[in-house]
DNA sequence: AGTTAAACGAGACGGTACGTCACGTCTTGAA
DNA sequence: TTCAAGACGTGACGTACCGTCTCGTTTAACT
């Protein structure tokens, strides 16, 4: 067994999609949006952190939302996984105590919070958000709640949209504000909203 | 021969602050906004608009964010008005309501949604919206629940600014992510949330 | 008998060098300098248009200069001829009317005078142009006007090169400047300074 | 008490045009041209050298072509005086000479042949070539030559802008292909050209 | 009544980032 | 080995706003 790769470097990619590339400006998004905020987020920058060319990133991306995007998105599927055995009371009080740890303490929920701010000042960002993340998401929260209302576990008063949005509504407010999150908040809610009075 | 003003023109203020070229620019930066979204509100857009120089602005504002503020504390005082009087679920519950339309419907409610967005990119903004804005509001709002809670009238089962929370936070995020604000939201709120069990 | 070839297309080389691709940069390059200008000659529209890759024409040209100078060559040899036999002041009229048509009305010209231009922009298309193109036509020329001096055919009073240029200067710095080049011009050309005073 | 003005350092401008950037501009491009030549001549580059914002050359100038004949322009009036007195057959021959060390050996002149060269890769530069500099040049050479005509001291064969022509093609020919202009070519020009054979 | 000082419109200035274009180099996979 | 295809790092393009800075004018308040 002689020698082999001498020098690694990078693969450098010819003709195909570069992932090396691809995984650069992901990350470089991420920390600069941690470390710099959005505001100071600017395509000049992610390239020049991710060693990248801007033509690289757009060609790609059509904007620095569609990468946020990707990094949440793949984030979310990592580290906020969705409940997908039998719902009960409980088990959404641990789905929404995962939100809140999430939407304050990783840096995806950054992320997050960037988006449905940015989504605010820009029609194409709330669209891509929607399309992308909330409504996909939403899908499956809608799902979960069914399955517990169908199950005889949770009898909440309001349509299933509206209940999520009275339980997670609270938490995204909060975060938006820079308020912590106590688990009392989430207990109250899920009893208050979803149990029989 | 009297003769008298042949052209009016503007009443140029001389050594004192311009109260008109002030509240051209307000209007400029209101009209903006809702016309062209926070994306497109530029400083010198609203100075085109407003017929002042950019100088004039950043006399008085330090920032686009302040003109906003401004435009906001203004606009809520006049059509959003706090309850003073004698508070019970039903006032809270019309409260509520209001502060929906506000949000939904009223183009200071899009500044405030923008705020809150530009929040979240810019720290300075944050704390200006803080200092300016929801500090006192929340103030107000704590008084409020305050009363009627000392006067038997809801009986909520967590501490004043959680509950406050617990009840914005969900209107907030509909606007937010685009949806509307049923009335039978709010009134479900107030049943799980402030009344007894 | 069946099939056979259903799809001729292009008789794609594999090993050898592909004359096909290798024209069709050449003409390619010779019409897009005559349509768009030679501001707007690019590698990649050279490829685009020719159908062929771009490192396809890296692999063979080191510029787009040096195709220019192949089509300018071959071109030449097949337009502008140079003159072999005995040699007149006639010859001469006849040779440089000949020239200034070339410049003005063949596309050719156009490439010659695009490549003087563009030798003064850049050091490398001198030396390309003088060796490969100017060099040789001039020692043809100064052969021609050598010819007819032993013959006692013209007799100027300037050595060859500058007798040369005191006929051609005129003639390319009207086509440069985008004149015309009456026939009287070179007429008196010739009187002037080839035929005895 | 002398002294005054401790720190001159630069005057900014405020409302009006800033002198000191307009000629910051006009002699970095000068020297560009001659350091690195036109194809490296860039308006970042430009803009660097002279300390300068971009934008402020873009405010005061279409192009980079339109800064180099603001420069050509005044360079020439100042190192290339035209002749106002008596015309002469020898005062044509000083002015030729004047003109030929001008293209070869002043700054100025390696303006003049960049500019030939670029207004054949783009119209827009052949205009303002035509318009700014090189029309209201040859105004002013037609007259001196036709000045010459009516006191009988030469007596060309051509039309005045054909002499012209074959007077300064030569010379323009010789600068453009790198060669030096030795005077017996002006001379000859002269005799051959404008005295009576 | 004459002087002073602030606020105003206008807009030039040095900057940063935008999104696009073409450069010349590289790699893949088919012929 | 050549070719079509096309991704890549590089760097300039011309534009939009940023926030700062005079300039010359206007006018209220203070000598």
């Amino acid at each position: 067994m002689p020698a082999a790769n001498s020098q690694p470097r990078r693969a450098r990619s010819g003709n195909r999609r570069d992932e090396a590339a691809r995984l650069a400006v992901l990350h470089a998004a991420d920390d600069l949006l941690v470390e710099r905020g959005f505001g100071n987020l600017t395509v000049e920058a992610i390239a020049r952190r991710a060693g990248v060319a801007k033509q690289t990133i757009y060609r790609w991306w059509p904007s620095k939302v569609e990468i946020l995007l990707d990094t949440l998105i793949e984030d979310t599927e990592k580290r906020l996984p969705m409940l997908t055995e039998r719902t009960t009371a409980e088990s959404i009080r641990g789905y929404l105590l995962g939100f809140a740890r999430f939407l304050t303490g990783d840096p995806a929920g950054k992320i997050l919070l960037a988006l449905i701010a940015e989504a605010q000042h820009d029609p194409g960002t709330a669209e891509s958000l929607h399309k992308r993340y909330l409504g996909p998401r939403r899908d499956q929260e809608r799902d979960m709640l069914v399955r517990a209302i169908d199950a005889g576990e949770v009898s909440p008063r309001l349509d299933p949209d509206a209940t999520i949005d009275a339980l997670v509504g609270p938490i995204v407010y909060r975060a938006l504000t820079g308020s912590s999150i106590p688990s009392g908040l989430v207990d109250t809610l899920v009893a208050d909203l979803l149990l029989p009075r």
